[in-house]
RNA sequence: GCCGCGUUGGUCAAGGGGUUAAGACGCCUCCCUUUCACGGAGGAAUCACGGGUUCGAAUCCCGUACGUGGUACCA
């Protein structure tokens, strides 16, 4: 089976949770079957376009990891991959509609339409559609005579091409997730396929490209699900019945209260959009995933198993493992709620199961960006080994390993000062010489020192180390004392404790 | 309003006529650890409701409720 899906995001605003998810639906069903993946750009509503929002787009996928085989960047047999580029082939399909009988000529205004619609609007139907029956009352080429409509078009009057939705059928299709799902003609109205600029509208534009392009799939969100019979109806009409895609509409993503919005990132402290976004209206800066501190690879896990399983117990995938158990009947056909707590788990079994040397990169640059430098690469590596367990999300970092590399600069003095007194002062007096006496700096004999010292001191070791912590660390975290103390170095240590002896 | 889709613990979910109704997140208890974690052992918590069909229903059918999407010259 020779397998083409396509993902057509349009440049409006953020990449959400949703889209990235269609996304790598998408991918994996293609790469699972050996196939490609195809990025087409749906941009035919200039008014809604966004600048720099479809390089936000590439670059969005590119950090997921979902390269496309065939897009506006990548290229292929199938351009243009922009849908404002293809304008001038939908027209044609459209008039081939209309002198078939399945699609007309509708000149009414604007406002036209607002009065049909008050006209019509009664509490039983609070939104009239130009449908069946509508529209024997609208100025089309059904109601007006050839010649008036001829006159029309010769005058370059403004107007669309409608679909002539027939009346009393059922038009039906078969969903790969939900099954058989069967729509009444008579309940949908008659979309517009052309705009008045001549662009297409979503559902010509997506018929055209799919079939041009050989797409074989087609999966979307369930938003679509409504429209779908426009579409089943347009590949009939088209004469294209035999190679039309099969379908799939992927269940939403809700958030904690119903549909998840872009305002729900801010509402409710979680990240909606795969990496940082800025609404050009309010200026506002979105927060993404990634600028989080979210692991690629956790947040297409995450995603991946938010609404669909193998079957077995498995969560925690490559997307390598994802491309080989990735079933589309195995998608659930509900809405699943997004839970942060959940996501963040994933994130961290990623940390943990991600080795150093694929974590250095990452780690450095969050430690940069607060003020840690890091001279030393060796002791890098050695202390996200130390660390990695705890840390949760990327900036977790800074906290558990930055005191290797920068002396703490506040001590919790009140975690020690209930307990502190002169001996415990004394104590640490007198291991300040016995470090500097150190010569072979290590884990055991800095260990052995401090025990043998306590012994001495008739002190009992454990009590003696967190306030020997938070002069290392400056808190209530972090691996084995001693541990630290030999990464940090003598000196450092001596420092540390030095100083810290001042405070308490 | 009408149409579509959906409904298993708080959340993600397995199971699709007979199960003690898996597992994960989160929460709680204990162990490990004189820090924070990791790890380990336990615990609380679920089939939306009402009718059928059946010896037997979370599972099949019909209603109801609730949720969600559509109802644009937006996608």
């Amino acid at each position: 089976m020779s397998v083409r899906v396509r993902f057509a995001p349009s440049p409006t605003g953020g990449l959400h949770l949703g889209g990235v998810r269609t996304v790598l639906y998408n991918y994996l069903f293609a790469k699972h079957h050996g196939g490609e993946f195809v990025l087409r750009i749906e941009d035919t509503d200039q008014s809604r376009f966004v600048a720099g929002a479809e390089e936000y787009i590439f670059e969005c996928l590119k950090w997921c990891g979902l390269q496309p085989d065939e897009s506006p960047l990548h290229g292929g047999d199938y351009g243009p991959y922009r849908q404002s580029e293809r304008k001038a082939m939908y027209r044609k399909y459209a008039e081939t509609l209309v002198t078939h009988g399945h699609a007309y000529y509708a000149f009414d205004t604007p406002e036209e339409l607002d009065k049909m619609r008050e006209e019509n609007r009664t509490e039983k139907n609070p939104s009239p559609q130009y449908d069946h029956g509508i529209r024997k009352k609208m100025r089309n080429s059904l109601t007006l005579s050839d010649d008036e409509v001829k006159d029309l078009l010769e005058k370059d009057t403004r107007h669309v091409i409608r679909i002539k939705m027939p009346e009393n059928e059922i038009v039906s299709l078969t969903d790969m997730i939900r099954g058989e799902v069967s729509f009444q003609t008579d309940l949908v109205d008659d979309k517009v396929l052309l705009k008045a600029d001549g662009m297409p509208t979503y559902h010509l534009a997506v018929v055209v490209d799919d079939y041009l392009m050989k797409i074989t799939h087609a999966f979307r969100g369930e938003e679509w699900l409504p429209s779908a019979p426009v579409h089943v109806l347009l590949w009939k009409y088209l004469g294209w019945e035999f190679a039309m895609p099969k379908w799939a509409h992927l269940p939403l993503i809700l958030g904690p209260n119903g549909k998840l919005s872009k305002r729900d990132g801010a509402k409710y402290g979680f990240p909606v959009f795969a990496m940082s976004w800025t609404d050009p209206k309010t200026n506002e800066l979105i927060e993404g995933f990634k600028e989080k501190g979210f692991l690629p690879e956790a947040f297409i896990n995450m995603l991946a198993v938010l609404g669909w399983n193998d079957g077995t117990e498995k969560e925690l995938y490559s997307m390598d493992e994802l491309i080989a158990s990735f079933d589309m009947k195995r998608v659930h056909s509900a809405g699943a709620k997004f839970d942060y707590e959940k996501a963040k788990w994933f994130n961290h079994e990623w940390i943990k199961r991600k080795d150093v040397q694929s974590l250095k990169y990452d780690v450095r640059a969050i430690m940069e960006l607060n003020g840690i430098t890091i001279p030393d690469d060796a002791l890098l590596e050695k202390v996200i080994e130390l660390v990695k367990d705890r840390c949760i999300l990327l900036p977790d970092f800074v906290q558990h390993a930055g005191f290797f590399f920068k002396a703490p600069t506040t001590l919790d003095v009140d975690a020690v000062k209930p307990k502190w007194n002169e001996e415990k002062k004394l104590f640490f007096e007198e291991f300040i010489s016995k470090l500097n006496g150190i010569t072979n700096w290590e884990l055991g004999v800095i260990e052995n020192e401090f025990k043998n010292l306590a012994t001495e001191k008739n002190s009992k070791p454990g009590e003696l180390q967190l306030p020997m912590r938070i002069m290392l660390v400056g808190g209530k975290f972090g691996p084995a004392v001693f541990q630290i103390a030999e990464l940090i170095g003598k000196e450092e240590t001596v420092t540390r404790v030095e100083k810290a002896l001042k405070e308490f």
